[in-house]
Formats: C-alpha cells, structure tokens, sequence
RNA sequence: GGAGAAAUGGCAGAGUGGUCGAAUGCACUGGUCUUGAAAACCAGCGUACCGCAAGGUACCGGGGGUUCGAAUCCCUCUUUCUCCGCCA
C-alpha cells in the first residue's frame, strides 16, 4: 500500500510512475485526495463534538458528586443532540475510510526509476548473463524423461493421490530435494540470514500484510472451516513476523531466511509451459527476507543478487539476470531482477529466482516501522528473494547436466546427497 | 474436545462506573553531585491520527452493547494458564 501522505504530496510523481506499469492511476488518485479531504474536513467536527461530550460528561460528574442532581439532569439533556451528530459524523467517517482503504489497495507499488516503462515478459531488460550454455554431443532430454528414466519423480502417482501438479519425488530424486534445501539454508547461513522454520499456513491478518489479499486470495488455497490459507511462499510468514513492531532505533538490518513447501492454486495455462516441474501447485523454496531501513535497501538488494548469483554458479548452471519491466513486475515490488537458467532441452529460459525490494509498500500495511535519529517512527523497507526455488533448479539440474548415461551431480551437493551421478 | 481462571504502558503490577491515558516499582533518557563510576536526588519517559500552532481525538487482547460518562458492567470472538480427555 502506498502512503496517503505520498499520494497527497507526489501526486504526479506517483501517476507518472505507474504509468511504466500502464497502470493510469490518475482517476483513483483525484478520488482519493478528495475523500482524503472530506475525512480530514468531517474527522475534525467528529472531534470537536467528541470533545464537547467528554467536557459535559465531566462536569455532569462532578454536579453528581456535589450532590446536585437537578443540575446534572439538566446537563444530561444537552448531550442528547451532540449524541446524535456524533453517531451521524462516525458514519460518514467510518463510510470515507471504507472508501480510501478500497482505492488504496488498488494502487500498486510506484516502479523504482531503474525499471522501464513496459507491457509484458517481452519488454523486460537483460542486465547480465553469466556462463557457457551447456553442450552436448548426443539430443538432450528434458528432464521428465530424465525423472522417468531413473525413477526420481513420479508426476502420475501425485495424480492417484492429490492431483496435477504435486509430484512424488523418490530415491534420489527425494534426496536431491533434501540436499538442495540443506546446501541453499547452509549458504543462507553463511551470508548472515538467521533460519527459521515457520508454519505453512497462515491467518488472514497475514495475507494482507506482505500484500497477496485482498484480490489475489485465487491463488492461495483456503482453508473455510478455520480461516487459514496455505502459504504460497515463505515470504509470508516471515516478513509477517515482524507485523506491528516498531524498531527501537536506526541500527539494525534483519536478515532471514527459512525453508517452506510453497502452495499455489495457480489455475492457468496448460501444456507445454507446465509440463514436468515447470508449474507445480506444491514446490520447495528457501526463500531470503529482509527488513533494512531505507538508505540500505539499494545495499541490500544487490547483496542479495550477489547471493543468487554465487549459488547458480556453484551449482554450474548458466543463467542471465532480468530486471523486469513496469508491466511485469509484480502488484507490491518497487523492483524485480528475475534469475533464468536456460534449458536446451526445452530451448526455453526457465525462471528459477526472483529477488524484490518492496520499499514501504509492504510496511505500510505491516506498520513495520523504526525510531529514527529524530525520535520519530519511520517505515522500514522490505525486500525478498528466492535462494532459491526447488523444482526448476531439479530440473536446470538434470538437464543442463545430464551425460549419455546418466546425470552429474555439482560437487558442491555430493556432501549433502551422498552420491556423485545419477 | 470438556471444566475453570486470566488478558492493563518495555517489564512487573494497582485500579470494579466519574478530572484514569491510567498509581507504584523496575528498566530507560537527561540533569545535579563525583576525578570517574555507583548510590542518592531532580526531571522526563506509550502509540496513532487531525491541526501552522495552541490543542483535540482514539487506544487498558479484538469486535459490539448499556450509560451523560466504561480499564471498570453486559454480549461475543481470540489468546494464555491450570485440570481432565485424546494424540504425533
């Protein structure tokens, strides 16, 4: 959610900015700042009238403990009409804030000035592109083959018991999993992200804290009978953790990182795009969160990228790094640089991470907030990244490193799984 | 799942209808004193919104109600604790 207080001060910055979305703002905006006008303009004679009753409920008081009774009941008449406007001003209060919140929620983050102004996928830039695209002297197979072939991951079983899109994996395809949670969580560690492991479902309040409710709860699956949504990433939980908390000062920078199953409802395209692991409705994810005050959310976007990048290179796999383009970035991000491996294979890049910075899009709704030098509160910035997500590594994995028989394993990951090929 | 108790400021803990935004203690901040520190003493010390300001409004787990007036009474939800049941 952006700020009132922006809206009110940057108005044209603001639409201009949206405009890299091809999001015209300029209609919700005038609403706002007009409503926002007639709130300030009605909340200030609610309160004049408040403040007229606590007086005469005051002395009516004191008339009572002095015993005169006549002169209270007297009293007591004169609140019966301010009593009325009262009720009558809250409502039209209560009736603008209504208001407000629902145009707030449809206004999304303001792009950072890095990011071009663009419709779709195809307008994003590549910003860099690092590693040699794999070669081979035989016709590579995607990796459902390869899954098939050696009995790692069993699509048609996860059928039989759940449904498409939430596979089996087995055997070493099951300990590639673990290996992979356990390398990412220990490199998290590494760069100072504290572990955590935080539940996978997650109330409503959370939902519109990092941003997916209201209008995206499709994507999430809900559970009716306790209110509950399944988590469509960590992100939720973790940055919800610090939902309400109000820093005691300008020194610090929360780094956190945790393992999740991440669930996604995602009723969408069919075929090609989500064959094999490509679109999962349940998939693994280490995800990365941080919490910086502003001057270091620049800092720590780029550390995170830095991060990224050195796990991808670790695990040999070739990847190009986009920063996406207004119309593709996401509803709450100020700024997105998505990580794409490329599988020749499927001749096709496949998206395996996306680091954002959010800015105070996210703390605004969080009331996320630090004591600045000056004594006063201030919103935090949040970012978050994937480091990174399972299912498209497994497959960039298989892929990008299969041989005529079988699959080399990053030496990197022997450690974690135990054995050296697949 | 059943029965009971509770939820107050950073913490502890008073307050059961009327100047209560809330006593007191601890913690914290500033000052006096001191060579320095401690102790002692003095002062300050919640959050948000509106307002240029003076000031005003709201908040005692959440929501609703009674009343001129609610931390205090009523309803409801949530959470925590104790006991019982069930269970990985």
């Amino acid at each position: 959610m952006l700020e009132i207080q922006r809206i009110r001060n940057e108005k044209q910055s603001v639409i201009e900015g949206l405009k890299k979305r091809h999001f015209d703002a300029s209609s919700i905006i005038d609403s706002l700042i007009q409503k926002d006008e007639e709130w300030r303009a009605k909340k200030g004679e609610l309160e004049a009238v408040s403040s007229q009753l606590n007086q005469i409920s005051k002395e009516i008081g004191m008339l009572f403990q002095q015993g005169k009774q006549a002169e209270a009941n007297e009293a007591k008449q004169q609140t019966i009409v301010l009593k009325t406007q009262e009720t009558n001003l809250k409502g039209e209060v209560d009736a603008l804030d209504e208001v407000m919140t629902s145009l707030m929620y449809q206004l999304p983050n303001v792009p950072n000035e890095l990011v071009k102004a663009g419709r779709n996928e195809n307008d994003n830039e590549t910003v860099e592109e690092n590693g040699q695209p794999p070669k081979f002297d035989f016709t590579p197979l995607p990796h459902w083959d390869i899954a098939d072939k050696f009995r790692l991951i069993d699509f048609e079983l996860g059928v039989k018991i759940t449904g498409a899109g939430f596979p089996i994996y087995r055997g070493k395809g099951a300990k590639l999993q673990r290996a992979l949670i356990s390398f990412f969580l220990d490199e998290a560690e590494k760069a100072g992200y504290e572990e955590h492991t935080p539940p996978h479902v997650v109330n409503e309040a959370s939902g519109f804290g990092t941003g997916q409710l209201p209008d995206k709860e499709g994507q999430m699956y809900y559970i009716a009978e306790d209110d509950l949504y399944l988590i469509p990433t960590a992100e939720v939980p973790l940055t919800n953790m610090y939902r309400g908390v109000l820093l005691p000062d300008e020194n610090f920078s929360i780094k956190i990182t945790g393992y999740t199953p991440c669930f996604r409802r995602e009723a969408g395209s069919y075929g090609k795009d989500v064959r094999g692991l490509n679109r999962l409705h349940q998939f693994d994810k280490v995800e990365i969160v941080r919490i910086e005050h502003p001057d270091n959310s620049e800092a720590a976007l780029n550390e995170m990228i830095d991060h990224v990048k050195g796990l991808l290179e670790k695990l040999g796999l070739q990847y190009r790094i986009l920063r996406l383009c207004g119309g593709d970035t996401g509803f709450a991000a100020a700024m997105t640089y998505d990580f794409e491996v490329y599988s020749a294979a499927q001749d096709k890049w496949l998206e395996v991470s996306s680091v954002s910075r959010f800015d105070t899009f996210q703390s605004t709704r969080l009331k996320l907030r630090f004591k600045n030098v000056d004594k006063k509160s201030q919103l935090c910035h949040t970012l978050n990244g994937s480091a990174l997500a399972l299912p498209r590594i497994v497959a960039a994995l298989l892929e990008n490193h299969q041989t005529k028989d079988g699959v080399n394993i990053p030496e990197v990951l022997h450690k974690y799984t135990g054995f050296k090929t697949i």
